[in-house]
DNA sequence: AAAATATGTCAGCCTTGTTGACATATATCG
DNA sequence: CGATATATGTCAACAAGGCTGACATATTTT
């Protein structure tokens, strides 16, 4: 029987368990947790004929009003390419609209429109109301050890990308005006 | 000019913050947590060719032994079809084993082999460890404050799925033997 | 003038989701 | 027993949203 060999797997009838030494239970929450958390939008979006990329986009064109296309890229992590469709569907539809960079005209500066600005809020509004009763089932004096545990699970050397949004202790005020 | 009319969008400058009335504070950490809570396993995963459905799979495969494929599509809640792309793959690798119902012969009970075991813990390690920091970093007194907001944050209706796993409150002990 | 940079775009590939249709084995109903 | 229902597998096609490589254009820098 070549190819087969004689050690046909042996099935394993325990189960994972936190016995092995794993926190399976929180791995477990933040599965389920996430993905409750981004069904909300997912059904506003799904009416526009978008998908949650756009949601990401649109999310931080509205945060973050006039950032250049290479400092999305940087935000969302993908290749331009990738953004070019979903970008270019927002433009169109007259979410989001360009300008060029005023110092750099190479540079196109993103900012949300009315309608886009609408968008992102329609998208937060539940996401933000099951924020809050969650937080009200837990204990709203528990917010900062929330926070606290959701910053500590993001990667030490990304934390400037949260730490730079508009609104948080040490920002830079990106508005002049 | 036809199709275009006189209304060009005007671009919104001030950025969308807490003033809006949006809890914009934790739906940023908790995309920011989840991607890069995310990011360690997809790495390993990447080595075998495999992917975060893959994943998925062998977790609730390896939490839940001997589930059938209808019970492992109510919890993925995905299609058939996707399942049986990435379980044929996870099959062919050794990782999974089908046996066929001992009750109701045309189900196939699905366990992980030692293979897929060992690639689950592997995968949930640096889950589990990133956890761990995060969790030494907030106090880990404060665990269940996380566990319980992170719990509330999943919709009502579905939060039986996480009791039903093994090892939990109102465990229902799935093994009979 | 030449080179570097910011962006746009074309073409093609992969993963992972979808739907619809149909095949097979087994269980159940009448 | 035969018909029907159920659990699963599989084929084909499609979509979203990632990816790479290559190349065009405008603008800035050298």
């Amino acid at each position: 029987m070549p190819g087969k060999d004689e050690h046909e797997p042996v099935p394993i009838r325990t189960a994972l368990s936190r016995a092995d030494g794993i926190d399976l239970d929180i791995i477990e929450l933040l599965f389920f947790a996430y993905r409750d958390f981004t069904s909300d939008p997912d059904q506003i979006l799904a009416a526009d004929g978008f998908g949650r990329a756009h949601h990401r986009v649109l999310h931080f064109v509205n945060r973050m009003p006039g950032l250049t296309v290479a400092e999305l890229l940087d935000v969302l992590k993908i290749t331009k390419q990738s953004l070019a469709r979903v970008l270019k569907q927002l433009i169109d539809t007259g979410h989001i609209v360009q300008l060029p960079g005023p110092k750099d005209r190479r540079q196109r500066e993103l900012y949300p429109t009315q309608r886009g600005r609408a968008l992102a809020l329609a998208l937060a509004r539940p996401q933000s109301r099951r924020i809050d009763a969650a937080l009200k089932e837990t204990g709203r004096d528990k917010r900062d050890v929330i926070e606290g545990f959701l910053k500590a699970m993001v990667n030490p050397d990304l934390r400037a990308q949260i730490d730079n949004l508009p609104g948080r202790p040490g920002t830079l005020g990106s508005d002049d005006g």
